[in-house]
RNA sequence: GCCGGAGUAGCUCAGUCGGUAGAGCAACUGAUUCGUAAUCAGUAGGUCGCAGGUUCGAUUCCUGUCUCCGGCACCA
């Protein structure tokens, strides 16, 4: 006699084991028919699930985040049943959720074709219009194996091989299709209203290069057309925030194939760059670190010594001249300890913190560069920090707080924050593990962000954190990093004296917050969609001319403007005023400024926002005051 | 690097089932002197990514190559 207890605390008592549809349908006739599964307890069932005895029932449907993830997870089901009808020589494989969607790896012995995906799609819209039962069985392992092996799912069986020889296995069938699957499902495929194939990409089996590659369909899918509707404009909404299509717009950088994998700034861009590295070099100043600046193309010896000829050199770019190699550098880290070489180093100058935007470069797999968010020349907002390892707790909360002060100066508050911890090839004992991985993980704490661990991520040298931003289409860019590293200043002979007069070996913080400038000011173009705030704008104001009368007197004003360190402009053109506001709005200038003989007359400015706002007519100092408090607010915004 | 897609005027794109290309915007010239997101008219502009091949003829078909785009792998 179960007794099932319901989400709101009510009971249900049923005579004879009860399945969770029979639950949903002793409630209310729309639940049953908006069923998609069961929460039983804390596990996800069938509708078709039995309830033997007293439990905890919550019935879901595609309003629950779990119910549209199950009817992710069934569209990959019904994609591949799809794809099995029309193709039976492709072999299945795996089909897992992802954000917004799904997608399922094939073996098949060609790639698809974008014509392809629209039968399939068409094809997947039948089956769903047929709203075929989805049915789970259950079958021993060897048992199972034997059955895919049969089928000619030579991938399935491996999989299925993998799982215990104990465990019983769930297959899901749908018609002619049956695959594996631990479930839950939607109770048929009339469930799947609103799906939508994406694209097609290769994608190699279990994520490992060294293994075939399959065929990867990509889909997404949503509870109604609404949702898949609202999703798609959100797609075209983002693309129109790329960087690289905006970069090109406001005419701020390009790239081309004579030198792929690195930019080409134009002025408007580069207005940006110098300013997020004048911020940068003033915060850093004021926090201790010396800047420093170092040899971009260094002996190989060098190198050698510091593990990179051996372990990167495929990554680097390399020169030669009268009978040296050179190699040109991809991280100023070695060089940084030559200048801490210099000299007898005393404890008493730790820690030092040593910063340098320097240019590397690193020869990138073509298959990755991206616009300026992977690219194979960049400066990085770059120190190294030599210090005890006593002192390493407190320069990593220092790092921390610091980080986040500029990623708030910057208008960034959501990062996803990571601690990789020691790998299992590595340098150095536990005891120095331990210290440096809690060191890491107290300055974690102590920020109040939420983070997430990545066992076994760690640099062999030591472990890191990592500070991730996502761009404008979902995808993640780690920026910020800090890492401990044992190993480099020991290789490259670094020393000091400690107090008790013997000598030892420093360790060293390589950190960056930004990261790279390159894909820092990428994410930022696209996190404000080119609308920079006043204080990176390339252009902070224009001045207008409304006729030719008011020509000097505009020139005056934007020189003034420009005297007082404000990024301005004039446009004299003989055009209408409502031509050039649109111009410089596209342009997204901050402020125009228009004059007529009115403002003239008065000696005052006529302030438009790019937003369209009317500020009003007000004398050039007010105005001045009120660009300045615009710039002092940088990235925050006012609380 | 691997799989697929794409490369046509400064930009956004159309087009040619093989007969050397077209629009809008931008540019240039002229007219217009105008009050808050596009004034009008005219002119000019392209070895159709690059290199081979097939062909009487290639931007179009084939091969190679480079770059870009979307993924995958990589990211010290």
């Amino acid at each position: 006699m179960p007794i099932i207890t319901l989400p709101d605390g009510s009971q249900r008592v049923f005579e004879n084991p009860v399945s969770v549809r029979e639950v949903a349908a002793a409630i209310g006739p729309g639940l049953a028919k908006a069923a998609l599964a069961g929460r039983l307890d804390d596990r996800l069932v069938d509708t078709s699930h039995v309830i033997t005895g007293d439990a905890r029932l919550a019935i879901i449907t595609e309003r629950d985040p779990e119910g549209l993830e199950i009817v992710r997870h069934s569209s990959a089901h019904l994609l591949a049943h799809a794809v099995k009808q029309l193709y039976p020589t492709a072999q299945v494989t795996i089909g897992p959720v992802i954000d917004n969607g799904f997608y399922y790896d094939f073996a098949y012995e060609r790639p698809f074709t974008p014509d392809d995906l629209e039968r399939i799609q068409a094809r997947m819209e039948e089956l769903a219009a047929r709203d075929i039962p989805v049915a789970r069985t259950l079958m021993a392992r060897d048992e199972a194996v034997a059955f895919f092996l049969g089928m000619g799912e030579d991938y399935k069986a491996q999989i299925i091989a993998d799982i215990p020889a104990d465990q019983d296995i769930s297959l899901y069938r749908q018609d002619d299709f049956i695959d594996l699957c631990r479930g839950p499902h939607v109770p048929s495929t009339g469930r799947l209203k609103a799906f939508r194939l994406m694209k097609v990409a290769g994608a190699y089996w279990r994520g490992d290069s060294r293994n075939a590659m399959l065929q990867r369909i990509y889909g997404t899918a949503w509870s109604d057309q609404k949702a898949l509707k609202a999703y798609l404009h959100r797609l075209e909404e983002a693309e129109k925030r790329d960087h690289r299509k905006i970069g090109k717009a406001l005419d701020l950088f390009h790239t081309q194939e004579e030198a792929p994998g690195m930019v080409f700034w134009h002025d408007r861009g580069w207005r940006i760059y110098v300013e997020v590295q004048h911020y940068i070099r003033q915060v850093l100043r004021e926090c201790g670190y010396q800047e420093v600046h170092t040899p971009q193309i260094v002996d190989r010896s060098l190198w050698e010594r510091s593990g990179h000829w051996e372990k990167f050199r495929a990554d680097m770019f390399t020169t030669a001249s009268e009978n040296r190699d050179y190699a040109v550098k991809p991280m100023n880290c070695p060089c940084h300890i030559q200048i801490f070489n210099q000299g007898l180093r005393s404890y008493r100058d730790l820690p030092l913190r040593m910063a340098e935007f320097g240019s590397c470069h690193r020869n990138e797999p073509s298959g990755t560069l991206h616009g300026l968010m992977r690219v194979r020349n960049f400066v990085q907002d770059d120190a190294h920090i030599f210090c005890t390892e006593d002192q390493i707790q407190a320069e990593v909360s220092a790092f921390m707080d610091l980080l986040f002060r500029i990623y708030a100066d910057f208008g960034f508050n959501e990062v996803q924050l990571a601690l990789s911890t020691r790998p299992e090839k590595r340098v150095g004992n536990d005891e120095v593990w331990d210290k440096a991985e809690q060191a890491l993980e107290l300055a974690l704490n102590r920020s109040g962000q939420p983070w997430t661990l990545k066992p076994g991520e760690g640099a062999f040298y030591g472990p890191k954190i990592e500070f991730v931003l996502r761009d404008c289409l979902d995808r993640l860019w780690q920026c910020g990093t800090i890492q401990v590293d044992f190993s480099m200043p020991g290789r490259l002979d670094a020393h000091y004296i400690a107090e008790d007069g013997s000598k030892r070996v420093p360790v060293m913080l390589h950190r960056a917050i930004l990261g790279s400038l390159e894909r820092f000011i990428g994410i930022l173009i696209e996190q404000y969609a080119g609308a920079l705030p006043a204080w990176l704008a390339p252009v902070q104001v224009v001045v207008l001319n409304i006729t030719d009368h008011q020509a000097d007197y505009v020139a005056m004003v934007e020189k003034i403007l420009m005297q007082q360190g404000f990024r301005s402009a004039v446009d004299l053109r003989n055009e209408k005023i409502g031509f050039k506001i649109r111009e410089h709005t596209l342009q997204r200038v901050p402020y125009l400024l228009v004059v007529g003989d009115r403002e003239m007359e008065t000696e005052t400015v006529a302030v438009r926002t790019r937003a369209g706002k009317d500020l009003g007519v007000m004398n050039l100092t007010a105005f001045a005051e009120l660009l300045q408090a615009d710039i002092a607010r940088r990235g925050r915004t006012e609380s």
